[in-house]
DNA sequence: GAATGAATTGGCCAGTCGGTCAATCGACTG
DNA sequence: CAGTCGATTGACCGACTGGCCAATTCATTC
């Protein structure tokens, strides 16, 4: 529904006015124009794909011209670059708020897991985007500072769980993460089908539910420490402690 | 290197001739032309993408006129429809081959894991395909069948396995099968942003091969019986056996 | 009240897209 | 050998693509 921004010419003319007396006359808002572009054209993106998204279903979608996209952004290319470095910038920003209000009490990974999981259920656009630039979107590592840092971040987090001895001593924190992310990124990656696969009466949302209680129950106890430290019990996967120091990163 | 078949009607004649003699004397061989274009447009989907490449560009590679795909398959969709089940009827056959394969040992999830990592590791195409059908393939559901099929066939080996007690019966075996599946799945579908992220002197394989261990890891121990059934140790996830019966499928 | 320059417009470009068509080619059938 | 029919070709189509440019409109500055 945040395709037509537009409205700039008509009527809202004499709101903005009022909205802002004097002060900010708002005709000809350059500002707003980019946001409308950027706005419509993730919108497009998102949905059909950049190499199937031209600029003027961008441009009519943004109620402007063809040529205000090239004269705000240069390209094509450029404006999908633009567009995802805001899409990933918004999202690794909301990532790193959770991870970062996060209590650490014992409740770290199952409360990222389960916030992360909502994430994604309440922002199917990101699931889709992330996609796309995974297939087709240039190797521009824009966000990978970000994503870097979030990942340091939750590392140090896992870290101190570990010594705490809350968690699995013999994982990499690294790898702990790519998996607590896997779970829930698959699952609404295939939702689509996984509900034309599941033809039942159940809805969606319940579907989510269940999945999400099994694979919190599998994951938490995956990366639980053994209740018995010195448990004999199966002898091949004792894992020793494996070099924590040797993070891949 | 799939891409130029071609070499039909210079002087693979004689050899041809040389081969079949005189009962398939092999000119103007429709079938292998449509394999051509069907090999030449399936590398071209999986690289850039179905609106991305171009009838001319298959034509190009598959070394014949554009009109011969609309002669041979309908239109550009109706390529890409048969493409796409060309690769998943190998797919699921790969899949299931695999399953059926496996011996109902008390590994059959490791079993499971580890194969179908080690086959998303040797066909990359496989799983950049499969993104470009989830993302912007169309709603054809054309190997649904057998996909469910497998499904099936997996849930009834787990469900075994979860009487003889092998595997927690308080986990429902579709969701089971859902995160085995998403965990190779989700690694290689990620692993170019993977490699970068951890830019270190590591090689790529010997990665992939310490996301296995931990993996494996996580996933065994989370789908493992408790070793003391009836332990009261963690009061609030002692799930007393879900209803097992009310499978989503 | 000009003047300046950015924002915005519509028209235009060469190129490519998917698709169609008539004509040719070639291998079988009689 | 002529006849038939599918395989194959190249020319062609209208539509649309991303991009460019001159002209216009407007807000701001002297």
């Amino acid at each position: 529904m945040p395709i037509l921004i537009g409205e700039t010419q008509p009527d809202v003319q004499d709101l903005d006015m009022l909205e802002t007396d004097e002060e900010t006359p708002r005709r000809r808002d350059p500002e707003a124009t980019r946001q409308a572009i950027l706005e419509a054209a993730e919108e497009l993106f998102v949905c059909h794909g950049p190499s199937a998204t031209s600029l003027s279903q961008i441009a009519r979608a943004a109620n402007i011209t063809k040529s205000l996209i090239h004269h705000h952004f240069g390209s094509k290319e450029e404006l999908f670059a633009e567009v995802q470095q805001r899409h990933f910038q918004e999202y690794f920003e909301a990532q790193k708020e959770m991870l970062e209000s996060s209590d650490s009490t014992s409740s770290l990974l199952e409360d990222s897991l389960i916030t992360y999981f909502r994430f994604l259920q309440s922002h199917p656009e990101s699931v889709r985007f992330m996609m796309w630039s995974t297939v087709e979107g240039g190797d521009d590592g824009c966000p990978k500072k970000a994503e870097k840092g979030l990942f340091e971040l939750g590392i140090q987090k896992i870290r101190e769980a570990q010594e705490r001895g809350e968690i699995r001593a013999d994982l990499e924190p690294f790898f702990i993460i790519k998996t607590l992310l896997a779970l829930p990124m698959a699952w609404f990656q295939s939702r689509a089908e996984t509900l034309q696969l599941v033809d039942s009466e159940i809805e969606p949302e319940a579907l989510d539910e269940l999945y999400l209680r099994d694979m919190i129950a599998i994951f938490l106890e995956g990366v639980r420490p053994r209740p018995t430290d010195a448990d004999p019990q199966s002898p091949d996967r004792q894992s020793p402690d494996r070099q924590t120091s040797s993070s891949p990163d």
